[in-house]
Order: structure tokens, then C-alpha cells, then sequence
DNA sequence: AGCACGCCGACT
DNA sequence: GTCGGCGTGCTC
């Protein structure tokens, strides 16, 4: 693709070159964009090659002015001096970066704190690093056609071409000519050669495609989400309906009205390589395959469908939150399922939450926002009860199937044996059900065999060398690994403290060992193992997925993985090992975690004509997360957990930022991080909880310290803390993390 | 992020 | 006497 051939991009009057110093901004972590001189006119936008110390390297022409509100703006840098000043080398033949995502890119940077040009590369990263190539197809020239002797070949090709450039191996297919008369036709100078328009090669989806049969709750709610893209401004709807409600269907109407409209429309999936039912699903709706975003899509596919966002030829892009950092043309709409996913915050980096940052895309572009969850979090409840969002509810399950039966089986009467992990009733159950040629479904949240393995005679636990954890036993592999930071160790004969033999033992279950259990107790059924381990790539995920829809597969056990929003027919059983297991370690957001992970869970049960139903395993069965999923009751539960933050200020009735302090030792550690609880912020509205040592203190072989800010709602957490942080410095092996609206506390 | 400059240990 | 460790600082 060349850039003639793309979309002119709509652009201020005033152009970049001012006084022949551009501003460009460089993929590296400085405070701002450097200035270049240039003797040709550059706009916004533009990417160039510019000289950086004794290197070269790609840039982005920046704007002058900042579009970040004022009190989150980072100060401002004084000019360089002008005889300091480089030139610019050269500007690449590529499409430029939009306004709108070069204000997005600002406006992340200056939230999450980060240097912009780090946000930069991460948009960058998916684009320029080659050039695209051009790739030539061929156009009618303005020649009159009576000059050249017209063979019935020739009349054909030049049938086949229209206003748009067509590939040669288009239009040989297309008039039945071999490529020898297209050539021919080129050295008439009839047709001449011209860049394809990359995006040619994505279909367009059709908004009539297959009309669905939605019930009138259904219509009514998506009549309210076509108005809102019939408006053509910002705004934010949450779309809350439980499992099984046909949430996508409905917003798939959304998306049909923004295609009629000839706008883009960005939906963002928590785990994109594993959405093969929903691609499928749309594939139904609008006849052809949305063009897919996520990180680990071909270099090829990846350029293509970049170009393709860019000219607009792309029209749904379904992605992983990366895509927030493509550069829409005329983006329509915006959708963000499962809203209340933990994955969509991403956390290295820069560390920047997909949902939050959809809206601010959104806001930027004017388009209407959609946030889609049976369980969604306290953040978009609080803003839909505040009016900040319209708030649309889908109460009953589609085609008229029951909430599953949800059955606490309290671990403290009616347990398992010793060294096993399922209860007799949940045994028993799972024998009805398969008896009965259902199938059934045993879920645990934890990889591997076991988590800890243990001496029986001296008490030593396998530790992690580099990390505060116990290292995980993977029996399949023969191995002990760390799930932080990778460190793997054969299993040992002996116990390393006491070196007696034949001491070691595993301690707690982990899915392989549940697996082990589940092969005794049910020895007749086919099993099938889902998780990350076991599920290496998206085609063997849609494997796995096919053989439980048409019924090859009785017991399913899977991890997290399971969870996600498929669509299991058969599957009238689900079992919750562990059902504690996210409760522990106290943090924030643990029991909306597990009440949002477990229901999501239990809605895999029954979605047919069949009912479902669901057993809890708990040795806390009184908590209010496993009363709210045993009543279907989440207002409830909802409201005792807003009880319980709002007096102290903690989101969403409050703002955090969290510093995580690193070293090498615990020494520099621990005085950085008293360094910096020295100069925290003392005013009114502020308070600030630390230091203390992470819950994971030693991770990777670093030594952490954590801190955290904690403002209320009317106050954004930014100035405070860069303003904090300007006092102080870290040196040597430490560094300085900060953490905006922190999810993980680890 | 690179890549320099710059002061302290084991080698031709 | 030098080669080289990576600690601090700069790159428009």
C-alpha cells in the first residue's frame, strides 16, 4: 500500500513546519517529542527517519499543542537551542498516524503516567517497522480506447476493471485472459499500473446479512443501543444481562446500524486467539469474518489489516486491547464484552486498563461506547447508577432456559477423603449425569498437579528461587516450576533440606490431579483437560471446543480457560473444586473476582432445552459471595460490597495509584521506599498506605516494596503523584513503577 | 532504549 | 603499564 492511494486524512489548517522546526516524537521514554529542523513540509502525523545520536531512527511528527487536560498534562520541556537542532531525514511512504490517535496516545501517556513516546511504541509496534510494500495492480489510463485495436481479450480485461486497481491475478480470473493480453494492455498504455488498496482483501460485512429473531426485551434494548449510534456522539451504555441472555445478538444490532451508517466498529475481546465461537457467531449475523486483531497475528495479516483500519476498508475490528491503538478512520462505534475481565488491564509496561481507555478512544472519537457483562464490575455499576451511563438490562434467558440450580456443598461436613478433592455428592452427581448422557464439567482455577510440595519429615516447601512462592508440581512434565517468573527444577528424589528419600509430598490440587481423581471415580467417561497447558494454540482451542459440541467428550476439567462465554449445549453439570480459592489474600477486588469468575462459570451449565445445574465446593459456604451465587441474588451482594468501600474512599469511590519500589536487595528496597513514604503528599482528601513489602516480595530476583495512594473520587491521582515523585530519585539497581488504578496488588 | 564517557581490577 | 567491568548521563 502507498500512501496515494490512502484516504487523505482530515487535518488542521496550520501546518507543522514553524519556523522549519518539527516536532517529532521517538518511540524511546523521554519526557516529550524532540524538535528536527526540516526543509520540506511535514504534518502531524507523518512518520519520518531522523537521526539520534549516531543512529537513525522512525519518529512520529507531533502536534504543537497539547490536547490533554490541563491538570493531567505533564509540564511542559523548554525548546531546545536552535544550532542543536538535526534535520529530518526523510518521511517513510507510509500512511500517518490520525489525529485522534495521536490525542489518544497523549492522553494515555499522560494518565498511566508514562512517557508518551513509550505509548508510541506500543502503537509503532504493530505498524512501521518495514514499510509496507507496495503491491500494484492496474487502472484504465485516460487513453481513448479507438488508438489501439481491441482483441475480444482485451474488451474482457478491460470489462473487469473498474475505478479501483485490480490485481493481474484478478483480472485474469475475472475475463478469463491469461496475465500475457494484461501486459499487452499495458504496452498499449490503456491500463497502467497502481498501488492496491490493501484493504480490498477484507470483506465487507452485511448489515441485512441474516435478520435474528430477537425477543422484545431483546428489541427493546437494541433499539435503545441504535439510537445511540444513530446520534453520532460520545456516550457510554452498559449492557448487563445474564448468561444466556443473548447480549450478542443484541449488540450485534449496534453494530449493524454502524455498518449502515458506513462506520468502523472497534469490539475488544478479553482473549481474542480463543474467540473462535464468536467469530463464528458474527460470521452468521453479517455473512464474513470480522478482521481479527491481537498479538500474535501474522506479520503479513498484521500490516494488511493495519492498512485496512487506516483507509477504512476494514469495518469491524474485533481485537485484543492493542486494537484501541489502530488508526480508525471513521470509528462508529465501540463495544467492549465481558467488561468486567481482569485481562483487559494490562500490566506491564505501560500499564493501562482496555475498558477505561476504550471510553477515553471513544470520548476522542465522538462515538458511543458499549459495555457488555453478566457480572459487571463495581467501576461501570457505580457509573450507571450515578446516570454517567445508560444502563440496559436483559432479565431472562433466551428461549426461555432456566438459570441453573446452584448447590453449596460445605467442605466441612460432607468432604472428600483424605488426599482427595471431591465430595461424594459432587462425585454422585457427576454419574447421574453422565448416566443420563450429559455431560459435565469440573472446574479449578490452578494449574499443574499441586501447589506446594512439602517434606513430610523436615517441613521444607519448595521454594522459588527468584520469587516469594512455592513452586507448582507439573507431574506431567516431571517438573517443579514457578508460575511468576518461569524458574523450572526437576522433581527431586530427596528432600534438598534433609535429604531423606522418598519424603515429598504434594500439598493441595491442582487440575492434573483432579484429573487423576476424576479418571478413578468416573473410569468410563471420555475426559478432556482445557487449560493453557494443554491448550497450546487458537486452533487447538476450537478443537477442543468442537469435540464437546458434537458430543465426543463426557467430563470436561478445565482452568479459568473454561470460563469464558462458550456455548455448550450438552453440558448440564458444573463443579467448583475450590470455590475459596480466589478469596484468599485479601485484595480489593477478591470477591467481586470470584463472584464474577464462579457465575461465569456456573452459566456454562444448561443453555439448552435442559436445565443446569451447578455445585460449589466451600469450606466458607455462609460468605456472601457463595450466598449471592446460590440466590442469584447479586444486588445483594453488590450493595455489601459498595458498603463496604465507599466510607473508605476505595474504587470506584475513590481513586488509587499504587508505586511499586524494586531492587536488587532488600536494602535499597526498603530505603527507597522510606525515602519516598518521607515526601508523600499530606492534604486533605489524600491518604497514603505503605510502605510495605509486596505480597509477592521477591519477584524475578527483585526485591519489591509497595505503596499506595488513595484519593477520593473528585480527585485525580496524577498531579499528586508526579508532583511526589519529583522529589524523589531512584538510583542504581532500583526503580520506581507506578501503577494507575492498580487491579493486581501483588 | 542504546551508546557513550568514565573511574577501578586482572592481564598481554 | 592496558583491556574492560557496568554506573551515570545524554540523545533534538
Amino acid at each position: 500500500m502507498a500512501p496515494e492511494s490512502l484516504s487523505p486524512q482530515k487535518q488542521s489548517a496550520e501546518t507543522s513546519t514553524h519556523d522549519g522546526r518539527v516536532p517529532v516524537l521517538l518511540p524511546l521514554p523521554f519526557a516529550g517529542a524532540f524538535e528536527y529542523r526540516s526543509a520540506i513540509a511535514l504534518q502531524p502525523g507523518d512518520i519520518v527517519a531522523v537521526p539520534l545520536g549516531r543512529k537513525d531512527i522512525f519518529g512520529c511528527v507531533w502536534d504543537r499543542e497539547s490536547t490533554v487536560p490541563a491538570y493531567m498534562a505533564p509540564p511542559p520541556v523548554p525548546p531546545v537551542d536552535e544550532r542543536r537542532l538535526k534535520a529530518v531525514i526523510r518521511r517513510l511512504e507510509v500512511s500517518p498516524l490520525p489525529q485522534e490517535l495521536r490525542h489518544f496516545i497523549e492522553w494515555v501517556a499522560a494518565y498511566t503516567l508514562n512517557p508518551p513516546g513509550l505509548v508510541l511504541a506500543t502503537a509503532l509496534k504493530q505498524h512501521t517497522q518495514l514499510p509496507p510494500k507496495a503491491v500494484l495492480g492496474w487502472v484504465r489510463t485516460e487513453k481513448p480506447l479507438d488508438d489501439v485495436r481491441l482483441t475480444p481479450a482485451r474488451q474482457s480485461v478491460l470489462q473487469a476493471l473498474g475505478d479501483e486497481p485490480k490485481s493481474s491475478a484478478f483480472l485474469a480470473h475475472e475475463s478469463g485472459a491469461s496475465t500475457a493480453v494484461i501486459r499487452g494492455l499495458a504496452g498499449t498504455g490503456l491500463i497502467k499500473e497502481a498501488p492496491l488498496l490493501v484493504g480490498a482483501s477484507f470483506a465487507q460485512p452485511q448489515p441485512d446479512y441474516a435478520q435474528p429473531a430477537l425477543s422484545e426485551e431483546q428489541e427493546d434494548v437494541a433499539q435503545g443501543l441504535r439510537s445511540m449510534v444513530a446520534a453520532e456522539r460520545f456516550a457510554v451504555a452498559l449492557l448487563e444481562g445474564v448468561t444466556g441472555s443473548g447480549k450478542t445478538e443484541v449488540y450485534f444490532e449496534a453494530v449493524a446500524a454502524c455498518l449502515r451508517r458506513g462506520q468502523q466498529v472497534l469490539v475488544l475481546l478479553p482473549e481474542i486467539a480463543l474467540s473462535t465461537q464468536w467469530t463464528e457467531r458474527f460470521r452468521r449475523r453479517f455473512g464474513v469474518e470480522p478482521a481479527l486483531w491481537h498479538s500474535d497475528l501474522g506479520q503479513k495479516r498484521r500490516r494488511e489489516t493495519w492498512f485496512a483500519v487506516a483507509d477504512g476498508s476494514a469495518k469491524v475490528i474485533v481485537g485484543a486491547r492493542s486494537a484501541l491503538f489502530l488508526p480508525f478512520e471513521t470509528i462508529g462505534l465501540i463495544i467492549v464484552d465481558e467488561e468486567h475481565e481482569t485481562s483487559f488491564k494490562q500490566e506491564e509496561g505501560v500499564t493501562y486498563h482496555g475498558r477505561d481507555m476504550a471510553v477515553v478512544r471513544g470520548r476522542l472519537a465522538k462515538a458511543p461506547v458499549i459495555l457488555v457483562s453478566a457480572t459487571p464490575s463495581l467501576e461501570t455499576l457505580a457509573n450507571a447508577d450515578a446516570g454517567r451511563y445508560q444502563h440496559f438490562l436483559l432479565t431472562s434467558r433466551h428461549g426461555g432456559a432456566r438459570l441453573p440450580d446452584v448447590t453449596l456443598l460445605d467442605l466441612r461436613e460432607d468432604g472428600p477423603a483424605r488426599g482427595q478433592f471431591l465430595a461424594p455428592r459432587l462425585c454422585a452427581a457427576v454419574k447421574e449425569t453422565l448416566a443420563a448422557g450429559e455431560q459435565a464439567m469440573l472446574f479449578l482455577n490452578r494449574r499443574g498437579y499441586a501447589p506446594l510440595t512439602l517434606c513430610r519429615t523436615c517441613g521444607h516447601r519448595m521454594q522459588c528461587p527468584n520469587c516469594t512462592t512455592w513452586l507448582v508440581e507439573h507431574r506431567n512434565r516431571g517438573i517443579l516450576t514457578c508460575h511468576h517468573c518461569g524458574h523450572t527444577e526437576g522433581i527431586p528424589k530427596a528432600c534438598p533440606e534433609c535429604d531423606q528419600e522418598e519424603t515429598l509430598v504434594p500439598i493441595g490440587p491442582g487440575i492434573e490431579r483432579v484429573t487423576e481423581e476424576a479418571r478413578e471415580c468416573f473410569p468410563e467417561a471420555r475426559i478432556l483437560v482445557m487449560s493453557s497447558d494443554t491448550l497450546g494454540s487458537a486452533a487447538a482451542t476450537a478443537e477442543a471446543v468442537r469435540q464437546i459440541t458434537d458430543g465426543e467428550v463426557d467430563l470436561i476439567i478445565g482452568t479459568q480457560i473454561v470460563a469464558k462465554g462458550w456455548h455448550f449445549p450438552r453440558l448440564t453439570l458444573v463443579g467448583v473444586v475450590d470455590s475459596d480459592l480466589g478469596l484468599g489474600g485479601g485484595d480489593l477486588r477478591a470477591a467481586e473476582r470470584t463472584v464474577q469468575l464462579l457465575h461465569q462459570v456456573a452459566g456454562r451449565a444448561g443453555r439448552a432445552e435442559r436445565p443446569g445445574r451447578v455445585m460449589l465446593q466451600s469450606y466458607v459456604t455462609e460468605h456472601p459471595v457463595m450466598e449471592a451465587l446460590a440466590s442469584h441474588d447479586f444486588e445483594a451482594f453488590i450493595e455489601q460490597e459498595t458498603a463496604q468501600r465507599k466510607p473508605g474512599f476505595w474504587p470506584p469511590y475513590g481513586r488509587l495509584a499504587a508505586l511499586i519500589i524494586s531492587a536488587d536487595s532488600a536494602d535499597v528496597a526498603d530505603s527507597l521506599a522510606a525515602e519516598i513514604a518521607r515526601v508523600a503528599p499530606v492534604q486533605d482528601g489524600i491518604q497514603v498506605l505503605g510502605p510495605a513489602p509486596a505480597p509477592l516480595s521477591v519477584l524475578r530476583g527483585r526485591h519489591r516494596r509497595r505503596l499506595l495512594l488513595k484519593t477520593v473520587r473528585g480527585l485525580a491521582v496524577q498531579p499528586i503523584v508526579r508532583d511526589w515523585l519529583s522529589h524523589v530519585k531512584a538510583k542504581g539497581s532500583a526503580r520506581i513503577d507506578v501503577d494507575v488504578d492498580p487491579i493486581s496488588f501483588l
